[in-house]
DNA sequence: ATAGGGTTAG
C-alpha cells in the first residue's frame, strides 16, 4: 500500500494521468506545497494531517518548514512520527530534522539520529555529514564534529564552513584560522559565509593583522563594502579592534545599511569609548534609518547616556523605547535600569525595578552595582538579600556584590559572600575570586587573599595586579615587585594598570630607585605609554621620598597638560616635607584649573599650619567654605561580630559612648606618660589650644579603637577602616596605643594599610 | 553581521 502511494504521487508529480481518489490527494498537496510558500506552517500542517498516508516527500517538506523557523521540536516529533508510520526517511530528510536538533540544543535526539544514518549507510553523505557537524558543534560536542568531518570522503565549502562556524562559536580563535588555512590548502575558497562567520571571531580576538588581511581577500574577491553582510561584518571587527578609521571608512562606503550595520556602528563607538559619536550616529540613525531602530542599537545608545552620566538623554532614550513598544524586552528594560542606577539617579532605577514584569539576575545585579558605585554598599546588600529569594546569582551578581563588603572592610559579609560563591559553583571562576583576594586584602587578611590567589587554576592579569595592588598598599613593596616578577615567569602580561599598581607599590614602601626603573622600563621594554596616572605615582613616589625638585621636573616636561591630581600629588609631597614655597606655588597651579576636590584646600592649610601660620592656613580654610566646598567629615568604622560600628569625631551617638569615652581616657592619660603630646598643627580651626586638643583627642579613629579594645579579644589584632586619610597626631597615638594595650592595630585609611605593632607603624611615618 | 549586569589603580 505504502509503495503504491510512493508510485502514484510520483507519476502525478510527472503529470501522468490521475484517477478520482487520486486527485482528491494531489489537490491537497497542492494546497500545502501553497501554504508553505506562503510561510503558512500551521494551516500546511492542517493539510498534512489530513492526508491519509503522506510520501516522504511531503513528510520532508513539513519537517524542512518546522526546522526552518520552528516549532523545532515539532519537526523532530514529525521525524518520529514518520518513523512510527512506516516511512523511511531519506537523505534529504536527515539534515532537516538535524538542523532542528541544533537549535534545540538535543543532543540525544541528535545522536540516535546519527546513530540510525550510521546503520543505514548514509554518515558519508555530503549533506548529511555536514548537518552532523553543525549539531555537533551547537551542542558543543567537538570532538564528534571532528571525528564526523575527519570521515568524510569528500567535502565542500559548506562543510568546512560547518567546522569554521563551530570553533568561531566557542570563541576558538586559533582553531577557526586554522580550518581556514586548511581549507584554503586543500584548495577551497573560502565564500562569504566563510567571512562572514570568521570576522566576528577575529574581532573577538582583537587580532586587527588578521582582519585586514581577511579585508584584503574580500577586496580580492569582489564581495567588499557593498555587500550588506560583508561590509557589516568588517566595520563590526575593526570597531571591536578599536579601529575607528577604518570602520568609519567602510560605514561611509557602505551604500545600503540595516539595522545591524547602525547597531554594530554605535555599539562599536561606545566599546571605543566614544560615547558622543555613539549619541550622533544613533541620532543619525533616526533621522535617516527607514523603519524602527534595533532594540541593540537602543541598548548602546544607552549604555552610552550612563557612561556620559547623561541623565536627559537616557530619559529621551526611556521615552523612545515606549514609543516603539520596547519595554517588555528585557534587555531594554535592563540598559534602562543599569542606565539610571550607573548615573546615580537610583530612586529612578529602583523604582523602573519595582515596575518590571519580569526581573531576571541581570535586572538585581544592575541595582546591585549601581549602588555599590555609588558608595551605598549597606543597599546593595539589601538588595542582594531580596534577590536571593527570587532568582539566583550569577558571576556578575557576585563581582558586583563582593566589592560592596571590601569597600566596607566587612569581613564577615565577605566571607558570607565568599561561601555563597561557594554553594553557588561560582567560586572557580576567574572574576569572582579576583573580586574575592581584593576584598580579603582590603579587610586586612593579606593571607587569605594570598590563599584564594594560589588556589586559582587559572589567573588573569587582573588577578596579578590585584595582588600586586594588595601587597601595594600593605606597605609590602619588595613583593609586590616580586609578584610583578612572576607574573611575567607565567607569561601573562602587564598592562597599563599592573603599572600603576606597581608604582604606587614602590610609593608605599619608600622603594624611590625601583619605581624610577619601572617607570621608564614601561615605555622602553613594555611599550606601554604613561599616562596621567603613572605620572601621578611616579610624583607621589619622588615627592614621598623627599625630591621635590625631581617630581616638580617630570611634572614640567609631562607630554600633556598637568590636572589637578597630578599637582595634588606633589602637594601632598609638599606637607611631608613642609616645603612652603613649593607647596604656595602648587596651589596657584591648582586654583587656576577651577573646579577640585576639598582634598587640596586640606592639604594646603595644613602646610601652613605645620609651619605655625595659622591666619593663612584659616584663610585656605574660609575660601574652600566661600567655594562651597565642604570637607567630607572624617568617618572611621570597625565590624564586630559581622555588625558595622561607625564613628565620627566628637561622636557620642554610640549606644556604648560612655564606656568608648573612658577607655579612651584611660588610653590618653596612659601614652601621655609615653611621652605623647596632643599634636595641634593638624587642627586647622581658629580655635584656642584647649578646643584645639579636644577635637584631636576625639578623632573617629581614636573612638573606633578605644571600642574594638572593649569589645574584642586581647589577642586579636583590631581592624579599622577610615574613610579619610588617617591624622598625624592619631599616627603618633595609635602607635602609642600598642605599647600601652598589647595590640596590634590595623588601619586602612583611603590611600594604604598601617599596621601598627609594639609602637611603630610600618608606613614608617611617610604616607 | 548587532545588544543588557562585573573584578584591578588613582
Amino acid at each position: 500500500m505504502n509503495n503504491l502511494r510512493f508510485l502514484i504521487t510520483q507519476s502525478h508529480s510527472n503529470g501522468s494521468q490521475a484517477c478520482k481518489g487520486i486527485h482528491h490527494c494531489a489537490l491537497e498537496e497542492d494546497l500545502l506545497h501553497k501554504h508553505l510558500s506562503m510561510g503558512e506552517v500551521e494551516l500546511a500542517r492542517k493539510v498534512f494531517d489530513e492526508i491519509p498516508q503522506p510520501s516522504v516527500f511531503l513528510w520532508n517538506a513539513m519537517i524542512r518548514a518546522y526546522s526552518w523557523k520552528g516549532p523545532f521540536h515539532r519537526a523532530i516529533k514529525l521525524y518520529y512520527d514518520m518513523l512510527n508510520s512506516g516511512v523511511k526517511p531519506n537523505k534529504f530528510t536527515f539534515p532537516f530534522v538535524l538542523k532542528a536538533c541544533s537549535s534545540l540544543l538535543a543532543l540525544e535526539e541528535g545522536e540516535e539520529i546519527h546513530e540510525y544514518v550510521r546503520r543505514i549507510g548514509l554518515e558519508s553523505d555530503l549533506f548529511v555529514s555536514t548537518a552532523l557537524i553543525d549539531m555537533y558543534m551547537k551542542c558543543g560536542c567537538l570532538d564528534e564534529s571532528c571525528a564526523v568531518f575527519d570521515g568524510m570522503p569528500n567535502r565542500d565549502v559548506v562543510s568546512w564552513n560547518a567546522m569554521i562556524a563551530g570553533f568561531a562559536l566557542h570563541g576558538m580563535y586559533e582553531d577557526t584560522i586554522g580550518y581556514v588555512l586548511e581549507m584554503q590548502n586543500a584548495g577551497t575558497r573560502p565564500n562569504r559565509s566563510t567571512v562572514v562567520t570568521l570576522l566576528p571571531v577575529v574581532g573577538q580576538a582583537k587580532a586587527l593583522t588578521q582582519g585586514r588581511s581577511i579585508h584584503g581577500y574580500c577586496v580580492r574577491r569582489y564581495f567588499d563594502e557593498d555587500d550588506i553582510l560583508v561590509g557589516t561584518a568588517l566595520l563590526d571587527m575593526y570597531m571591536k579592534c578599536t579601529s575607528l578609521v577604518y570602520a568609519c571608512r567602510i560605514f561611509g562606503k557602505m551604500s545600503s545599511k540595516n539595522e545591524v550595520t547602525w547597531s554594530a556602528m554605535i555599539g562599536g563607538y561606545v566599546l571605543c569609548d566614544r560615547m558622543m559619536d555613539a549619541l550622533e550616529v544613533f541620532d543619525q540613525m533616526m533621522l535617516e534609518g527607514s523603519s524602527k531602530p534595533a532594540s541593540s542599537s537602543l541598548a548602546s545608545a544607552l549604555r552610552a547616556c550612563a557612561k556620559l552620566a547623561d541623565l536627559n538623554g537616557g530619559k529621551t532614550l526611556h521615552n523612545y523605547s515606549i514609543k516603539f513598544g520596547f519595554l517588555s524586552d528585557i534587555t531594554i528594560g535592563n540598559s534602562l535600569l543599569s542606565m539610571y542606577a550607573k548615573i546615580g539617579s537610583i530612586g529612578d532605577a529602583v523604582k523602573y525595578l519595582d515596575e518590571m514584569e519580569f526581573k531576571d539576575t541581570v535586572s538585581y545585579s544592575a541595582i546591585i552595582s549601581g549602588y555599590v558605585q555609588n558608595g551605598n554598599a549597606k543597599e546593595a546588600f539589601a538588595i542582594f538579600k531580596s534577590m536571593l529569594s527570587n532568582v539566583e546569582p550569577d558571576v556578575a551578581t557576585m563581582v558586583g556584590i563582593i566589592p560592596a563588603c571590601s569597600h566596607l572592610s566587612a569581613l564577615q559579609h565577605g566571607k558570607l559572600n565568599h561561601g555563597l560563591a561557594i554553594i553557588h559553583g561560582l567560586a572557580s571562576d576567574v572574576s569572582v575570586s579576583n573580586a574575592l583576594i581584593d576584598m580579603y586584602m582590603k579587610c586586612g587578611r593579606i593571607d587569605h587573599g594570598r590563599e584564594v590567589f594560589d588556589r586559582m587554576s587559572k589567573r588573569d592579569v587582573v588577578s596579578w595586579n590585584t595582588m600586586i595592588a594588595g601587597y601595594g598598599t600593605h606597605g609590602r613593596g619588595k613583593e609586590a615587585i616580586s609578584l610583578f616578577l612572576n607574573m611575567q615567569a607565567e607569561c601573562i602580561v602587564p598592562d597599563d594598570i599592573t603599572f600603576i599598581c606597581l608604582l604606587s607599590a614602590c610609593s608605599h614602601s619608600g622603594l624611590v630607585t625601583e619605581g624610577k626603573h619601572w617607570f621608564h622600563a614601561m615605555t622602553l621594554n613594555y611599550r606601554i605609554k604613561p599616562r596621567m596616572e603613572h605620572y601621578i605615582c611616579l610624583v607621589d613616589l619622588l615627592g614621598r621620598g623627599g625630591y621635590l625638585d625631581e617630581a616638580r621636573e617630570y611634572i614640567r616636561r609631562m607630554p600633556f597638560e598637568p590636572d589637578v591630581r597630578v599637582w595634588g600629588a606633589l602637594l601632598g609631597a609638599c606637607r611631608i616635607h613642609k616645603n612652603i614655597e613649593l607647596g604656595e606655588e602648587v596651589s596657584q597651579m591648582i586654583g587656576k584649573l577651577g573646579p577640585e576636590g576639598t582634598g587640596n584646600f586640606v592639604l594646603l592649610s595644613n602646610i601652613y599650619s605645620a609651619a605655625g601660620r595659622f591666619n593663612e592656613a584659616a584663610q585656605v580654610r574660609i575660601m574652600q567654605r566661600d567655594k562651597g566646598f565642604m570637607k567630607s567629615p572624617g568617618c572611621s568604622w570597625i565590624e564586630i561580630k559581622g555588625n558595622i560600628h561607625a564613628f565620627i569625631g566628637g561622636d557620642r551617638t554610640h549606644p556604648q559612648s560612655q564606656k568608648i569615652y573612658g577607655k579612651l581616657q584611660e588610653l590618653l592619660v596612659e601614652i601621655k606618660k609615653l611621652g605623647y603630646r596632643p599634636d595641634t598643627s593638624f587642627v586647622l580651626h581658629d580655635m584656642d589650644d584647649e578646643e584645639k586638643e579636644h577635637a584631636l583627642l576625639y578623632h573617629s579613629e581614636k573612638l573606633a579603637i578605644a571600642f574594638a579594645i572593649l569589645s574584642s579579644s586581647n589577642d586579636k589584632p583590631i581592624f579599622v577602616t577610615k574613610n579619610l586619610r588617617v591624622c598625624g597626631d592619631c599616627h603618633g597615638a595609635i602607635k602609642l596605643i600598642t605599647l600601652v594595650s598589647k595590640r596590634v592595630i590595623v588601619v586602612r585609611d583611603a590611600s594604604r594599610f598601617h599596621h601598627f605593632s609594639d609602637g611603630m607603624c610600618n608606613c614608617r611615618d611617610f604616607w
